[in-house]
Parts: C-alpha cells; sequence; structure tokens
DNA sequence: GCCGTTTTCGGCCCGACTGTTTTCAGTCG
C-alpha cells in the first residue's frame, strides 16, 4: 500500500490532462486504473517486484501502456509523460479540483485568461473577468469563488465508525419525515469501506419535492450544492457532503443498486447488461421500454444471470465472475460473533474497569471475552509489570465465579525488536490468550520486521497477530512487511490474524484478508476496546471482513467456547 | 488505453442538475 495512493493521484492527474486534449478513452482508461490502484489493498510496487510487468497487466483494466507507465514511475521515480503535460498546463490540476469546475472550463480558463494557479483564479474572477468568457456567466464566477472557498475548507475522508455515526443521524431525522417511507444508507458506507467520502441516501417518499426540502433544510444543512426533484447534495456542519436520491418504489432495487456502486462495478454491470440486450439504469433493467427487474437488488442480479452480491463485495475484484459461476463466498454475519478477544481496562490505558466490560460484554449475549491490557514496554499506556500482571490475573479469576461468560485472561503483547515478546514464556504460560503486537521501531527493512513478526509468532503462547499492518488510518502508513512470509508462519503455528476494528485503524486491510484465506490462514475479529462504548466497533470488524470474503469459518471468535478452548489448547502442545 | 464464451477492431454506463443555451454542454453521482 506503500505507494499505491501516491501512484493512483499520478494516474488521474495524467487522465485530466488527457481530457484537455480531447483523449477521452485514454482518459477513462487512466482514471479507471487510478480507481483500480488506488483500491488495489496490495503494494503494487511489491506486486511489480515479485511478478514484473506481467503481474501489472494481470490487473483488469491495466494493459500494456498503462503498465509501462507505472514501470517508468517504479524504476525511475518520475514519468516524462506528465512532467511533459504539467509544463502544457500549469495550474490546471489545481483549477481541477474546485467543485463545478471540469476540463472544458479549465482549458477556457487556461488559455483564454492564462490563470496558472487558485491565485490566479482568484483574482480573475474578483475582477469580473470570467463572467466575460464564452460559457460562463456571473454566477458560475460567482460558484468559482465560492468554489476555492470550499476547497479551503474541506477535509478529505472521514473514517467510517465516525461517518457512520453521522448518518444514522441524518437517517433518523430523515425517518420523522411524514412523506418519506423507506431511509437506506447508501454509497461507500453500505459497502462498508473503511474511509467514507460523502454520506449518500436513498429514499422513496409520497411527496419527494417536500422530502428533499426537508433534507436540504435540515438544521445540520450548512450549504445547498445542488437541488433538484429527485436528488440533491448538501455540505453538513461536519464537514461532509451528503447526497440524497428520491426514488419510486418499482425502481428500489435498481437505484439501490445505483447508489450502492462501486462505480467501477456499476458500470461491468451495465457493460454485462447491455451484452445481454438490456439496458440498466437507476430505474431498472429494461428490455426496449419493458422493465423486466427493479424492485430488488436480487432480482436485478438474478435477470443478468447472478447471484446475488452483497455489498461489501462491489468493489469489482472478480465478485462478477463468483456470481455468475455461483461461487461466491457465504460471509460471516454480526450474529456469527460469539466473543471479543482484545480489549482493555483501567489497569493499563483502558478507561472502564475488568467489570465493566465483562458486564457490557455479556449484555452483547457473548459467550466469552479477552482482557488483554498492555505489556511493561508499553509505558505510556501503564503496561503491566510482572506484579501487576499477576494481580490482574487474581482479579479475573475472581470475576470468573461471579459472572455466567467465559473470561480469558490475556495480554496485548509487545513484540520486541528482535522478535522476543514482552513477558518470559513463565508468565505467558499463565495466560489464556496472547495478543502479540508491534507497537515499536517501524521503521525497520522489510526483511527484519518479517523475521521479528515470524519470530513472535513461534512462540506457542502466541495466539493472535495484533493490528497486522500497524497503519493509522489519516495517520500514518503500515510498516514494510512480507505478508506471505507472515501467513506462512501463521499458517504453521496456527496463529490467528488480527481484524482489528478500531476506526482508526481497521487493521488489516480486505484484500490482505482476501489473501490470508486463500493461504488458509484463520482470523479474528476483535475491537481493541478502551472503553465499554467501543466494543461496538464489532460492526465495524465484521464489515471489513464481509469485505475480505470472510466467511464464519474463517473467523477465529465465531467458535464456541467449548471449540475455542480446544485451539488454543492445540496450538499450545 | 483496454478488452474479447458472439469480437484482435470497434466499441467503451446512464441519468440528474445547472447555467447559459436558444436547444444543450458541462459537470457530477
Ligand atoms: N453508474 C454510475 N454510478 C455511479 C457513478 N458515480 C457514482 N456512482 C454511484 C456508485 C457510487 O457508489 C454511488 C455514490 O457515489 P459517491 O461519489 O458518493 O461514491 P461512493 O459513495 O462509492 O464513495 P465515496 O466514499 O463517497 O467517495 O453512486 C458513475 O459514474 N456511474
Ligand atoms: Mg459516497
Ligand atoms: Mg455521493
Ligand atoms: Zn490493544
Amino acid at each position: 500500500m506503500s505507494k499505491n495512493a501516491a501512484i493512483a493521484e499520478l494516474l488521474e492527474e495524467m487522465a485530466n490532462y488527457y481530457d484537455l486534449d480531447e483523449e477521452i478513452w485514454k482518459q477513462r482508461a487512466y482514471a479507471k486504473a487510478a480507481r483500480i490502484i488506488s483500491g488495489l489493498g496490495q503494494d503494487i510496487e511489491e506486486l511489480y517486484e515479485q511478478g514484473g510487468t506481467k503481474a501489472l497487466i494481470a490487473l483488469q483494466g491495466i494493459g500494456k501502456g498503462i503498465a509501462e507507465t507505472l514501470q517508468e514511475y517504479l524504476n525511475t521515480g518520475k514519468i516524462k509523460e506528465l512532467l511533459a503535460m504539467r509544463k502544457k498546463y500549469p495550474g490546471i490540476a489545481d483549477m481541477l479540483r474546485v467543485q463545478g469546475i471540469g476540463p472544458k472550463h479549465a482549458k477556457v480558463l487556461h488559455t483564454t485568461l492564462k490563470i496558472r494557479s487558485l491565485e490566479d483564479l482568484k483574482k480573475a474572477a474578483k475582477n469580473h473577468k470570467i463572467r466575460a468568457l464564452q460559457g460562463f456567466g456571473e454566477k458560475s464566477e460567482q460558484d468559482i469563488l465560492e468554489g476555492i472557498t470550499l476547497l479551503e475548507q474541506t477535509k478529505g475522508r472521514q473514517l467510517l465508525g465516525v461517518a457512520l455515526g453521522y448518518a444514522r443521524e441524518i437517517k433518523a431525522s430523515l425517518q420523522q419525515h411524514p412523506s418519506i417511507q423507506k431511509v437506506q444508507i447508501s454509497g461507500s458506507l453500505r459497502r462498508r469501506k473503511e474511509t467514507i467520502g460523502d454520506l449518500d441516501f436513498l429514499i422513496t417518499s409520497t411527496h419527494p419535492k417536500e422530502a428533499i426540502t426537508y433534507f436540504t433544510s435540515l438544521p445540520e444543512v450548512t450549504r445547498v450544492i445542488t437541488k433538484g426533484n429527485s436528488k440533491a447534495s448538501v455540505i453538513l456542519n461536519i464537514g461532509m457532503n451528503a447526497d440524497l436520491r428520491v426514488i419510486d418504489k418499482k425502481s428500489w432495487g435498481a437505484a439501490l443498486q445505483y447508489f450502492t456502486g462501486n462505480k467501477d462495478h456499476n458500470v461491468a454491470l451495465r457493460q454485462l447488461a447491455i451484452k445481454k440486450g438490456y439496458k440498466l439504469s437507476e430505474y431498472g433493467l429494461f428490455k426496449g421500454t419493458l422493465r423486466i427487474a427493479g424492485t430488488s437488488e436480487k432480482e436485478i442480479y438474478a435477470a443478468l444471470g447472478l447471484a446475488y452480491i452483497e455489498p461489501e463485495l462491489r468493489t469489482h475484484t472478480g465478485e462478477l465472475e463468483h456470481a455468475k459461476n455461483n461461487t461466491l463466498p457465504t460471509l460471516i454475519t454480526q450474529n456469527d460473533i460469539k466473543g471479543d478477544l482484545h480489549m482493555h481496562t483501567t489497569w493499563s490505558d483502558g478507561i472502564a474497569s475488568s467489570e465493566e466490560m465483562i458486564r457490557a460484554c455479556m449484555k452483547k449475549r457473548y459467550q466469552y471475552l479477552a482482557i488483554t491490557d498492555h505489556s511493561p514496554s508499553q509505558r505510556l499506556a501503564n503496561g503491566l509489570d510482572k506484579k501487576q500482571l499477576l494481580e490482574h490475573l487474581k482479579e479475573l479469576r475472581t470475576l470468573q465465579k461471579k459472572y455466567n461468560i467465559q473470561v480469558l485472561f490475556g495480554s496485548e503483547v509487545d513484540i520486541l525488536a528482535d522478535g522476543q515478546l514482552d513477558y518470559p514464556d513463565e508468565l505467558l504460560a499463565q495466560l489464556d490468550v496472547v495478543v502479540a503486537s508491534v507497537h515499536t521501531r517501524f521503521k525497520m527493512s522489510k526483511t527484519e520486521m518479517t523475521k521479528r513478526i515470524c519470530t513472535a509468532l513461534q512462540n506457542k503462547y502466541v495466539t493472535i497477530l495484533g493490528h497486522p499492518t500497524g497503519r493509522l488510518l489519516k495517520e500514518r502508513k503500515g510498516y514494510d512487511v512480507d505478508f506471505d512470509k507472515v501467513f506462512d508462519c501463521a499458517k504453521k503455528q496456527g496463529v490467528a490474524i488480527e481484524i482489528n476494528a478500531q476506526p482508526q485503524r481497521m487493521d488489516i486491510t480486505d484484500s490482505l484478508i482476501r489473501r490470508a484465506i486463500a493461504q488458509g490462514v484463520m482470523l479474528c475479529i476483535t475491537t481493541d476496546a478502551h472503553s465499554t462504548e467501543q466494543l461496538n466497533t464489532m460492526e465495524l470488524g465484521v464489515g471489513l471482513a464481509r469485505r475480505g470474503w470472510a466467511e464464519k469459518k474463517n473467523i477465529l471468535n465465531t467458535k464456541t467456547w467449548k471449540s475455542l478452548e480446544k485451539y488454543i489448547k492445540r496450538r499450545r502442545q
């Protein structure tokens, strides 16, 4: 994942330049390639190092030409053609970031007004130089100024855990309106992507215009971007955009399919429809003017000869082929979860007591929980020394007698720089569950880090490898690790790979989950909760697991306590 | 530029909203 985002941006930039040159198909190909790479999950550099150009071309949507561009960048750190384009069109990339300015307008501004920067653009708008141009007017000049201001205010993508909370509040407000019947959170939220660009809502309404006006007048709305008879787009006080789409209930399934995406999945599905002699839009699947499907998503997929595809799988990464062959996985659900094996208490850096965590887990009807406070190296997080660890153990054994839920005594033990664990084996032997995690010395080489982690996994007391990539969304990338090797070790040793559901971690990634499953590795969804409230992030972890094509059998904490107990015992033999 | 259980050439998703149009192009989802 290291360079993927940066490379996707470069390809996107190139796509924009091709657009200016009216190379419309090249533009589409590059834009698509950018989307593919940004959603890839696997480090494109790693892919190239291991499989060469062939591995790049093997990606659906990347062919000889773009593979060459990628190769040039990975080998030399630059793309000659891009540099030339930047020279030809200075300042255009910035202009295109302004809401409402596309390639056509940008080009006019660039050539006729010689605009080279956002500063130039602002000045031109303020001096009313823009309104006179062909295709522009007073309003669009004003919009440009506002667009620049908004650009300066916009934050990036938001964490799923945060965005989902906001979306549920808006959903509740929408449900208040008498003309609104169904409300469905859609887009990337429904696909449970780990970061969210905007909040998308699909509704049915007996009075669409009133419903839309209600939406654009919500107290959270700070600005209305567009407002029509079937959809509206607004900016919310939380710094995110929200889109509303109103649809007749006979088109509900088609609209939900459309509004859930992702874009590439939609386009591929529509292409399939064409191939079969149909037309697919948000209004339905049509043969000529006859609607042959549209009330439910299932009906649409079925009419196209496909099994139903769960939203989390709609990423255009092979799901259509599997749907056609009826080989899609039966995804894990929240109901399958029997316990939580990673959480913290006031003994280290949590804010709830052991007893509070136990009671909260009972309320969730879990069969078991593991309390896993930090080890001594985590000084800032109040890591437990030997004496404290044994006291904590005593506390938990006492609490166990009081509650009818299996209370597992665990620890999140640091993996030290040399791969040794932060407690000696004789202490680890007294623990029921050990989550081993890297918390320090991130900047090792890939070889060293891989060796470090594999060494740790060889300790027979390790149950779970904690937050395996070490990424913190919006903050830092993961460390360099060879996951094929790590998965190999995990498989051999019988260690589970964690799917950490903390909103900022969401660690490990969806595509790595898919690879882990392909390699036969067990995974475990945990919340890493530091409060009782945070135990609720389990749903985010389940969403992430589903994005990784995980079935119940792939997830350790779907096991009953009896079966889990056996699993842990076997590991320690 | 990419792609192919009807194709290696000729297609490439489809529709809403807006401003500037005098019939629709541009932008966005
Ligand atoms: N058919 C089609 N559908 C699109 C297109 N663009 C967007 N959509 C659909 C699929 C998207 O998931 C949905 C919502 O659009 P968004 O721009 O909000 O994207 P999405 O929510 O997937 O990601 P986000 O996190 O908001 O960036 O609309 C398009 O060009 N064609
Ligand atoms: Mg969205
Ligand atoms: Mg949207
Ligand atoms: Zn933890």
